[in-house]
RNA sequence: GCUGAAGUGGUGGAAUUGGUAGACACGUUGGACUUAAAAUCCAAUGUCCAUUAGGACGUACGGGUUCAAGUCCCGUCUUCAGUACCA
């Protein structure tokens, strides 16, 4: 019986699929475990060998908790509204839809044939109505809840209103819009309806705003920054322009303190965590307003100005020595003098054409300019000449600093470079060299009423100050802004939106999903509205309580519904609620709250690190919303959180003369020819690089280019040169797994992207070694069956059998809850060549090791569990257990060391004495030999470890 | 700049609380089997010196602590990732 891996894999596949074998159930005796992989995106080109990585992991997890007795739910499913497919649409004219669909079948088919033990009854899909329905749901909760920082969570807009018609808004503490005009009950009983929606739309988690958009008129689409390259956009080169549009923004501002306080319950890398930290950047200090002192100067009536700046040291108050706008701050034209208006005109001019990225890492050249405005110290009164530099940035803070040079490093470098008086406030802090910035040790000197104080004492003295004064408070300053939440796009979730008189009306629950209507074209219109505004049948008639046809609209009875869809995010948001339900209950609800309670949240999530301040934030912020609104029971959705890294690719290359481009060398013969390096697919590279010149040559794709062309070899072959990049089609270099599996087998695959190397690792794909595993596992075939028959029987394990097996499930089983899964693809290897030298045929070693490898390789370990005469899947066997009198060793071979390093081993009993170790140590011959006749000064013994013989 | 992670043979990587550096693989070399190739099996394989015995060096670099450092401490460099001066 040979390893007919093929055969093998497909029949198990096949098994666990008819059987169901991993559907899991929300009712069960045992334990629970939720192990959850970051939503996909079924993408037209399907997988690389790179997208499994960690799904193995996490597939390894959910079977070992399998054996180890818990109630695994390991879902999988597809989040299928995104841009790719409908970029595909605008090219093709093909329904997104359909392109989806198949994408989706190869996906699964990719997934299928590596053989995860996932739960296919639970799939979901975001772009299927059934599921936006609930997107959409959600969508009115946030449009229904306000947040109370009161109470610190979101309540029901009802709450919000019944306050409003009793006591006005004068003392609601609400997260809400900043410029909200205060209004008593009365007022608020006399709004008219729109005015009363225009008031509640500022409260709201759900609002409309006025955002700043990057605008490309030629592609009549919104771009991101990253797509726009030197100010124009990457594909097409056209130019972009900021415009405003009216949105919808979602207030997770409003969560920014929970968000990071939440972050102290989850068990997430500290990378991770830093990452969301700095994202929602908040900062405790206070915000300080300086009045400008109007110009004597100027002929025009002064109206009087006001800066306001955020500082994280009012401490320093008394430091200050100049102030410091962004050159687009508003009222840097209001307040600059006519004899300086030239050179800051000038100024802006220059930084407007630098990129923000530009400005902010370079912080060598120190430039600014004076405005000839003074404002005026709110305490000393003291005149404050005003600069804009290109260093403070207008989106950040306020868009302006109090400079105090004397504690703050780039206020310093400023100050010197124009020559600006550094006031020292610090008690014996040397400044004459750089800034002293340190918040510890401090005593406050030259400051008035602050003299001799801390950090602390005199922050808080400052802020009691300034508020007497009328001139600033306390105040904590969070970086997170709120998430803008339309997309001028036609595959994503539509809006449940109709508008009356321009104020949106959510759509009762009772009539979703509004499904998304069709459209001959997925482009913006001509007057440049979402693709939205070509459908025909897309209007909200209130009496029908249905979607009509736009000739319809009347206003009266018929209205237009939003044009704009959701972002990728907002399907993504809410999934892993729904994995809990099973398929057949979904109807009524998003997830029964059995389900939810049962399942509670994800044990382990696995995904990439990229997530990090986008789908990992927003969900625990949708999660945190409906906990408040009292649908989820959890606060945080992700418990545990491992971030695999990326499987590069190792691309080709071969060298072509530069004078003739029919002329290659192989890579050792380049020396100081000039040469142009080029990818070749990886495909017709072997393990020793050396090229497949026939192979290359009649390449469907690019044979045609190297037919005429000779290859200068070196040693009769041709060597290619090699390379680490990212695996990608225009490299040449990506493995399909389609191709592995049929020459060497999902489970050589599996195990492959394991022995790899450490799960988070970044590290590159090299076809060449997959051998290493695959033996492997013809190995372990062998250990089991001969050329025709079983050969596992009943034999009594001996010693060396026992320790082998128990000194692997050790291994084995910390490394997997840790997962370390790299090594103990290394500790197979040595069990089974151990087993093979000791020729153990005893079932009694044999059975439990199928068990510990079958997490990793479970087609393998199921076939040949059913050949040791089983019916039932290996899946749910029990976990061996470790037995550690199998490990205690009599004798231990001891490194005998001199001055630290190891010369030569000896072996001695266990439990040899201190005193005798060292007796018979110093008495043997090659010890007296090193030494040559020397005395040593030391002996260090440790007993069980090493012997170091000093001197 | 800041924050985080990392730097070990030709390659991927291993090394528990400081205790035999290079496990396990790939590749390479030599051998067996074969008409031959593939497959399989066996052996060698950090670098340098040495016929051998053996020795010297060696975990990015420079210091330090220790009987003993890849591991701990200080400093430097490089790479990757995140972030963008939050005042």
């Amino acid at each position: 019986m040979t390893y007919n891996f093929n055969d093998i894999e497909k029949k198990w596949q096949n098994y666990w699929a008819t059987q169901q074998t991993f559907k899991a159930s929300n009712q069960s005796d045992k334990p629970k475990y939720y192990v959850l992989d970051m939503f996909p995106y079924p993408s037209g080109a399907g997988l690389h060998v790179g997208h499994p990585l960690g799904y193995i992991a996490s597939d390894i997890y959910a079977r070992y908790k399998r054996h180890k007795g818990f109630n695994v739910l390991h879902p999988q499913g597809y989040d299928s509204f995104g841009l790719p497919a409908e970029q595909y649409a605008i090219q093709t004219g093909q329904h997104p839809a359909v392109t989806t669909e198949t994408n989706i079948t190869t996906y699964r088919r990719q997934l299928d044939q590596i053989g995860f033990s996932f739960d296919w009854s639970r799939e979901v899909r975001t772009s299927n109505p059934e599921y936006y329905k609930w997107t959409q749901w959600i969508f009115i909760q946030l449009f229904e809840s306000w947040y109370n920082n009161d109470t610190n969570k979101a309540e029901d807009i009802k709450t919000l209103i019944s306050k409003f018609e009793t006591e006005g808004n004068t003392n609601v503490n609400a997260a809400c819009d900043d410029d909200i005009a205060p209004f008593t009950a009365a007022e608020w009983n006399n709004f008219s309806s729109e005015e009363q929606q225009d008031v509640l739309l500022k409260y709201r988690l759900t609002y409309l705003a006025e955002t700043e958009v990057n605008w490309c008129p030629a592609l009549g689409t919104v771009l991101a920054n990253d797509e726009i390259v030197n100010g124009v956009s990457e594909r097409g080169g056209h130019p972009v322009v900021r415009k405003k549009m009216t949105q919808w923004s979602m207030r997770i501002s409003a969560y920014a303190e929970r968000l990071l306080q939440g972050l102290d319950t989850v068990d997430w890398t500290d990378a991770l965590k830093d990452i969301q930290k700095n994202w929602i950047g908040k900062s405790v200090g206070a915000s300080v307003t300086f009045n400008v002192i109007p110009a004597v100067s100027s002929s025009a009536v002064e109206t009087s100005h006001k800066i306001d700046v955020f500082t994280t040291r009012p401490d320093t108050i008394f430091g200050v020595s100049f102030m410091t706008l962004a050159p687009e701050h508003e009222l840097v034209s209001k307040i600059t003098t006519p004899e300086q208006k030239e050179a800051v005109e000038a100024y802006i001019e220059k930084t407007a054409k630098r990129s923000e990225r530009d400005r902010m890492a370079d912080v060598k050249t120190i430039s600014g300019v004076f405005t000839g405005a003074y404002a005026e110290h709110p305490f000393s009164k003291a005149p404050i000449p005003i600069w804009i530099g290109d260093y403070v940035l207008a989106s950040y803070g306020t868009g302006a600093v109090m400079a105090v040079p004397c504690g703050d490093q780039r206020d310093y470098d400023f100050a010197k470079h124009f020559d600006i008086a550094i006031p020292n406030i610090f008690e014996g802090a040397d400044i004459s060299e750089e800034a002293y910035a340190s918040k510890d040790h401090v005593k406050i000197a030259n400051s008035d009423f602050l003299n001799g104080m801390n950090y602390k004492k005199a922050s808080k003295r400052v802020i009691f100050e300034l508020e007497k004064l009328g001139q600033g408070e306390g105040k904590t300053n969070y970086r997170l802004r709120d998430a803008v939440f339309s997309r001028q796009r036609y595959w994503g979730e539509p809006f449940p939106v109709y508008y009356v008189n321009g104020m949106p009306q959510m759509i009762d629950q009772a009539h979703l999903p509004i499904v998304l209507p069709e459209v001959e074209k997925y482009l913006p219109t001509e007057e440049g509205e979402p693709p939205l505004g070509r459908a025909d049948v897309w209007a909200w008639d209130t009496n029908q309580c249905a979607v009509v046809s736009n000739e319809l609209i009347d206003h009266k009875t018929v209205f237009p519904l939003e044009l704009n869809t959701m972002p990728g995010w907002a399907g993504s948001s809410w999934y892993f609620f729904r994995y809990m339900e099973d398929a057949a209950n979904r109807d009524g609800v998003f997830a029964s709250e059995d389900a939810l309670k049962y399942w509670e949240n994800v044990d382990l999530y696995i995904g990439g690190s990229e997530h990090a301040t986008g789908h990992l934030l927003y969900s625990r912020f949708w999660v945190k919303l409906l906990k408040d609104r009292g649908f989820v029971n959890v606060e945080e959705p992700f418990k545990k959180l491992i971030n695999q890294g990326m499987i590069l690719g190792t691309s080709a290359f071969v060298y072509r003369d530069e004078s003739n481009p029919n002329l290659y060398y192989s890579q050792g013969l380049i020396e100081d020819k000039n040469v142009l390096p080029i990818h070749v697919k990886v495909q017709y590279v072997n393990a020793s690089d050396e090229l497949d010149i026939e192979g290359l040559k009649t390449d469907g794709e690019f044979g045609e280019d190297f037919k005429d062309a000779e290859f200068i070899l070196e040693d009769g072959v041709y060597k290619v040169g090699r390379d680490v990049e990212k695996m990608s089609k225009s490299k040449y270099n990506v493995v399909n797994p389609d191709s592995i599996c049929a020459d060497y087998g999902a489970d050589s695959l599996r195990l492959y992207e394991m022995f790899l190397g450490p799960l988070e690792q970044y590290k590159p794909w090299n076809t060449a070694g997959i051998t290493g595993v695959h033996n492997f596992l013809k190995k372990l075939w062998k250990l089991y069956v001969n050329d025709n028959s079983l050969k596992v029987n009943d034999a009594e394990p001996t010693k060396d059998n026992l320790k082998t097996l128990h000194k692997t499930i050790k291994k084995v089983q910390e490394d997997i809850e840790n997962f370390s899964f790299n090594t103990s693809v290394s500790t197979f290897m040595i069990a089974v060549n151990e087993l093979t030298q000791q020729k153990c045929t005893s079932k009694a070693i044999l059975e439990p090791l199928l068990v510990l490898i079958s997490p990793y390789a479970p087609h393998i370990a199921e076939e040949l569990y059913s050949k040791l005469g089983h019916t039932e899947s290996i899946s749910t066997a029990a976990f061996p257990e470790f037995d550690a009198s199998h490990l205690v060793e009599s004798s231990k071979k001891y490194p005998i060391s001199f001055n630290g390093k190891m010369r030569f081993t000896l072996e001695l009993p266990m439990d040899m004495s201190k005193d005798a170790i060292e007796k018979t140590v110093m008495a043997h011959e090659k010890t007296i030999a090193q030494l040559d006749g020397r005395t040593p000064k030391k002996v260090i013994v440790v007993p069980g470890k090493i012997v170091n013989i000093v001197g």
